[in-house]
RNA sequence: GGGCGGCUAGCUCAGUUGGUUAGAGCGUCACAUUGACAUUGUGAAGGUCAGAGGUUCGACUCCUCUGCCGCCCACCA
């Protein structure tokens, strides 16, 4: 191959499409079109993202992760399938073309244009989002089996959800009730208590009694809410309070006829306030609760629209609440019934996705059961005890593992689930009513009409391992497939999406969703803020696969995370990571572009997987094979647990440090020498393609053009009708080399060491010195210097070399001429060394004189030490002669 | 109020059952560099591992307490 073909840099626009469409054209994403007898499933479903938008960097870390398990999971022999799909995501789709609309100067787009074309409204925006983001994925390279596709809101997942609505309503696990629930007056809907968010503010926390005729004062910060009020409630052992137990005033407050009733309660906190709670059964959830317990009447005063009802009196009707608590709060001060007003830090509860103040109503809605006990196989249990089983048996691995402890933590405090949401936007409630008859699952036929509300989001996500898989039919993708191997998504949704997931595979279809969870952290600026908008700090993954190639981009969210932590990104990173793909480019041009004259016999002794046995000719060859057995094997060990920043890492540094910087330079001089140049070819063109294969799972796109280019007569991509399968990517997994002996290539490491002093020798003095360099050696190794002097003056830039053999110590090597520049700074550096070098040898003598460490301390460790003193002993000898001779 | 995490080099972070003189990348500085690569090479400087106690022959690692920073959960009206 002559080396015009090949740019001097790694130009990634210049081909990331053309792999991506070749890998797809292949039908290689698909595992039943993959070559080979595969039996061992991998599955992943992609966490769907929500058709809101765009891709963030977040889900460029997610596709970034999962392409990376895919691919090594399919290089290694197993039928690997991705799942790609997306989310209808409903209130935050609905109430964004919501927003959109309005912003379009559209005043209420519900009422204008009506259920149908609102929908149609909402739909055209999801497709479109759709389709960005499917691009965005393929720009990334994942490797995701589109034929599969599937959405939340598509008719297959439709029939799941019904079918899962109605199993659970016959089992008694859904029910409709009237309960206290968060009413979202900006979205118009109900939410559930995940969606309900707590932020810290400040509030007006009022003490007061309702009338002048009432004997217990009662505080609160919303005093409008009063005017619903049913009872106060002490706890049962307040002496202050018993005497008024079970007495009824009737009186009025702020316009408001009120029969409050005094009842003990034990939920009542006598060191809080006054010790007394004004219980306003529609307007609180605990208030509800007090209210159950003693039959209290419940009056709604507050509507939907956040305003005041007729039946809170005429002095507040109509008003809104905070206009309400103004005039409730003036009343009181009027009436000298006001006793304090102090300023309370409390939270204020916010709906997630439109950042309403929520407001507490009562409303008939769907509910899943999470405590009803049902019986599954021999024992009885709950849902709730589904979700822990799964994770405390082991059947559901968390990683990192402090996650389980906030996962059961969220169940313990976990209440019913409201389902249902009066958005339009996603999976009709499969409810239908005919007077006062109700039918659930399909429509039973004319003259019934369906419950008006839409399931949450999460109810339909919740199903997404099996649903995506073929339930409620029973297909041989479920058969084959689940419980899927691992789900990667960020921490987040924890409880939104993986806990619910848990509750409904383990429900419905008897099985984990997944055998292992994986959660990767939040994508944050250099500073550790996230990225927004308004902070205008968001790193767009488009502009950066533009920038610097998908494959750098890839690394910098793949090296330097731990699961669970955030990631810090920043542009410098993925430059760094553009060079490093570049350093790769250039390793392979140079391998190519110098042996590929003897190319097709080089290609032939080597294979790119399960390499061959080598006769390794010299001390370089050993070592460098030596190594890549131990990195691919230490790197697939890191895959298989999940390990990927310390792969990528062990692998760069073996790339770039050991593979590039050493042996490719030996390579170059030894090359030159006819009796090794084959051996030396076949190694580098085998271990390039061995790094070639362990690299692509990170960086598939150029290691794959690489590939395609060292194979250009079958080259995928770059001749007509070539086959598929030479393709790097369904390349089996280099599982390591075996090699020999063992322990002869360290010979190589003894000139490494050599060949490192004599530069530092040359970098101190800026002259090739004349001095004894401490170098351990064995007889074999200073025979193996004897015999590679001409590497090690290349490789040092030291001629003449003469290598001797110190009589003193029996180590060392020497290197001739011997002039220094500057004497002084010789003495000093030398002086400074051999102090280390004594504390060092004082502080070990020191241990290894302590008889318990001796006793206690594994057997190698102490040997190790031993060995290294005498190390430091033999080489604070040849310094100190190095000293004298200097002076 | 309950829980969780972090604090290691100027910055971002590794550090796998406790075990030699605590590492990497980036940044800084010095030097080098006409053939794979300036998207480069060689080297240097830089850390009492947040603090205090404890366990141990030995602690960045385990225990207790303290201090900051961050996150999650919570129906104290």
């Amino acid at each position: 191959m002559s080396e015009r073909e090949l740019p001097k840099a790694y130009e990634p626009a210049a081909h990331e499409d053309a792999v991506y469409a070749a890998w797809e054209k292949s039908g290689f994403f698909n595992p039943d079109k993959l070559p080979g007898d595969r039996k061992e499933p991998f599955c992943i479903v992609l966490p769907p993202p929500n058709v809101t938008g765009t891709l963030h960097m977040g889900h460029a870390a997610m596709l970034a992760i999962q392409d990376l398990m895919i691919r090594f999971e399919r290089m290694r022999g197993k039928k690997a399938l991705w799942v790609p799909g997306t989310d209808h995501a409903a209130i935050a789709t609905q109430s964004k073309v919501e927003k959109l609309l309005m912003e379009q100067g559209m005043k209420d787009p519900r009422r204008v244009l009506g259920r149908e074309k609102f929908l149609d409204e909402v739909k055209k925006f999801a497709q479109e989002s759709h389709d960005t983001i499917v691009g965005q994925c393929r720009k990334m390279g994942s490797s995701l089996d589109w034929s599969r596709e599937a959405y939340t809101l598509d008719e297959a997942r439709n029939r799941a959800v019904n079918r899962a609505f109605t199993r659970m309503y016959d089992d008694g696990l859904i029910y409709r009730g009237w309960r206290v629930v968060n009413w979202d007056p900006v979205g118009r809907t109900t939410i559930s208590d995940d969606e309900v968010e707590h932020k810290e503010g400040k509030a007006a926390f009022y003490t007061f009694t309702y009338a002048p005729e009432f004997p217990i004062a009662i505080s609160t910060t919303r005093p409008e809410t009063k005017v619903g009020d049913a009872a106060v409630a002490v706890h049962p052992s307040d002496a202050r309070y018993r005497k008024y137990v079970g007495k009824t005033y009737e009186l009025n407050f702020a316009g408001a006829k009120l029969k409050i009733q005094v009842v003990s309660d034990d939920s009542v906190d006598p060191g809080f306030g006054t010790g007394a709670l004004g219980v306003t059964p529609a307007h609180s959830a605990v208030d509800a609760d007090i209210a159950k317990r003693h039959g209290l009447p419940t009056m709604q005063v507050i509507g939907e629209d956040g305003r005041m009802l007729p039946v809170a009196g005429e002095l507040v009707a109509g008003r809104t609440t905070l206009e309400a608590r103004a005039i409730v709060v003036a009343w009181l001060r009027d009436r000298g019934l006001l006793q304090k007003e102090e300023e309370v830090a409390q939270n204020v509860s916010i709906a997630q996705r439109t950042g309403a103040v929520i407001e507490p109503l009562p409303k008939l809605q769907w509910f899943v059961d999470v405590n009803k006990p049902l019986r599954r196989g021999w024992k009885k249990t709950t849902l709730k005890k589904l979700m822990q089983d799964a994770v405390k048996s082991g059947a559901v691995k968390i990683m990192p593992e402090r996650f389980a402890k906030t996962y059961f933590h969220w169940i313990d405090n976990l209440r019913d689930w409201n389902i249902s949401r009066q958005i339009w936007f996603g999976h009709r409630v499969p409810v239908w009513y005919k007077g006062d008859q109700l039918s659930v699952g399909e429509s039973p036929g004319e003259g019934w009409t369906q419950d008006e509300d839409t399931l949450d989001t999460w109810f339909s996500s919740g199903l997404w391992t099996f649903s995506t898989l073929g339930w409620p039919d029973d297909t041989a993708d479920l058969r084959t497939y689940h419980p899927t191997s691992v789900l990667e998504t960020g921490y987040d949704i924890l409880f939104f999406w993986v806990a619910r997931m848990v509750l409904m595979s383990t429900y419905l279809v008897n099985e984990v969703p997944f055998k292992e969870v994986y959660l990767h952290g939040l994508v944050r600026d250099e500073q550790g803020r996230k990225m927004s908008k308004s902070l205008g700090n968001v790193i767009n993954p488009l502009d950066m696969i533009a920038k610097y190639g998908a494959d750098a981009t890839r690394l910098s969210l793949v090296i330097g995370a731990t699961p669970g932590n955030d990631l810090k990104m920043s542009e410098e990173k993925i430059a760094g990571f553009r060079n490093f793909a570049n350093k790769l480019w250039n390793i392979s041009r140079f391998v190519l572009t110098t042996i590929g004259d003897r190319g097709p016999q080089a290609t032939e002794a080597s294979r790119p997987a399960g390499l061959r046995a080598y006769e390794p000719q010299t001390l370089a060859d050993r070592w460098i094979l030596s190594r890549y057995g131990e990195v691919s094997r230490e790197v697939t060990r890191l895959l298989d647990q999940r390990g990927f920043s310390a792969a990528g890492e062990l692998l760069r540094d073996f790339t770039w440090n050991e593979f590039a910087d050493w042996y490719v330079e030996a390579a170059k001089i030894q090359r030159a020498e006819p009796g090794h140049a084959h051996t030396t070819d076949a190694i580098l063109m085998e271990i390039l393609r061995g790094l070639l294969a362990l690299w692509h799972p990170f960086m598939p796109f150029v290691t794959e053009t690489i590939w395609g280019m060292m194979n250009a007569d079958s080259s995928p991509y770059q001749g007509e009708g070539k086959e598929g399968s030479a393709m790097l990517m369904v390349q089996p997994w280099p599982e390591g080399l075996r090699v020999h002996d063992g322990g002869s290539e360290k010979g190589f490491v003894a000139i490494q060491g050599v060949i490192e002093s004599i530069r530092k020798t040359r970098s101190d003095f800026g002259v090739p010195a004349g001095q004894m360099i401490p170098v351990r050696l064995t007889a074999s190794d200073v025979s193996a210097l004897e015999d590679h002097k001409e590497l090690i003056k290349r490789l040092a830039k030291a001629d003449p070399i003469e290598i001797q053999v110190s009589s003193e110590t029996g180590y060392g090597v020497h290197i001739t001429p011997a002039s220094f520049v500057d004497k002084e700074k010789e003495r000093a550096r030398l002086t400074k060394e051999i102090e280390q070098l004594k504390g060092y040898a004082a502080s070990t003598e020191g241990k290894l004189g302590n008889d318990e460490f001796v006793r206690k301390a594994p057997e190698k460790v102490v040997a190790e030490m031993r060995a290294k003193l005498d190390e430091a002993k033999a080489k604070l000898v040849a310094l100190e002669g190095q000293l004298t001779s200097l002076n």
